[in-house]
DNA sequence: TCTCCGGACGAAACAAACTTGCAAAACAGA
DNA sequence: TCTGTTTTGCAAGTTTGTTTCGTCCGGAGA
């Protein structure tokens, strides 16, 4: 379904803060709080919204250091890829994983408390599958910014 | 503040859905929801818990490719780096921004609508920019695992 | 051991937000 | 212009969030 301009105004609002009452947001796009509400749900039942989520500070839960690795895969069949990019889904310490076209196949953002169990993952994922040609391995020293919105134009 | 075994496994729910009612929650790690709201009021000050957020589907906005850059500069002065940071943070593109160590000095993760838009940023951020020595795309067929939570473990 | 004190809890009362039903307005196609 | 469809706003009803208040638990000091 296509979104008009009311429903962009409210993505984007809800990108910075899905707490704000949806009188505040008619008010901003001037709607009532009931138009806004419908809006909201259809969106979300038709997986605009995909989630509501609470973001934490990694550095609060102990787990401080954030990593990308890139990934070069051997064999590039479907149904090798299919099943690396199972593997990397299932583990938790995998927060994003992305099939990437370029120098390297799979481009992963790891979370975890220390290097050690950074050390730990590479040993269970990349030596002991011998599909993984190479990764290299960038250690986030500032998260300048973060963020998993869309940015939203056109109203 | 030293967070215990009852605010871990309310982050853990509130990192899955935020709009999960504080009876619910309470329901989940036996309190009741008054001390439910208390602890998530403290966290929220405390600013263990950063944002309160949808997530919106890119494709559903059209914004739909996702584009991972590494970036390296020529002058690694704290004055440049600071001036890099604040010049990408600034990108609305720019969803992600972290300065790494490694064999690259940032990564962006950068979200468009089209390789006409990449294009026109790479023009303006990073040929437009004579500290850049050299960046490196990577295009991303496929968002295998998108999350930034933090995993949540010891409760 | 006893008492005091601070912190956190739960139950209940209260306030705010969300949700639904319904009639009217806006809109698109014939 | 007319009609059918869609979306809106209002108001009532329901759920959820917030505050209050009295109680309990655990530690510090006499």
């Amino acid at each position: 379904m296509r979104l008009d301009a009311f429903d962009r105004k409210i993505l984007a609002i809800l990108q910075k803060d899905n707490t704000t009452p949806q009188r505040t947001i008619g008010e901003a796009v001037n709607l009532s709080a009931p138009a806004v509400q419908r809006r909201i749900k259809r969106m979300t039942e038709e997986g605009v919204i995909r989630a509501n989520v609470a973001v934490v500070d990694p550095v609060a839960l102990g787990q401080s250091i954030t990593i990308f690795v890139e990934v070069e895969v051997i064999s590039e069949t479907a149904a090798q890829i299919e099943a690396a990019k199972r593997e990397f889904a299932a583990a938790p310490e995998i927060q994003q994983c992305y099939y990437v076209t370029g120098e390297a196949d799979f481009i992963l953002v790891v979370v975890v408390p220390a290097m050690a169990d950074y050390e730990a993952l590479t040993r269970r994922l990349f030596f002991g599958n011998n599909n993984v040609k190479r990764f290299r391995t960038f250690v986030a020293m500032d998260r300048v910014k973060v963020g998993l919105g869309v940015p939203v134009e056109g109203y």
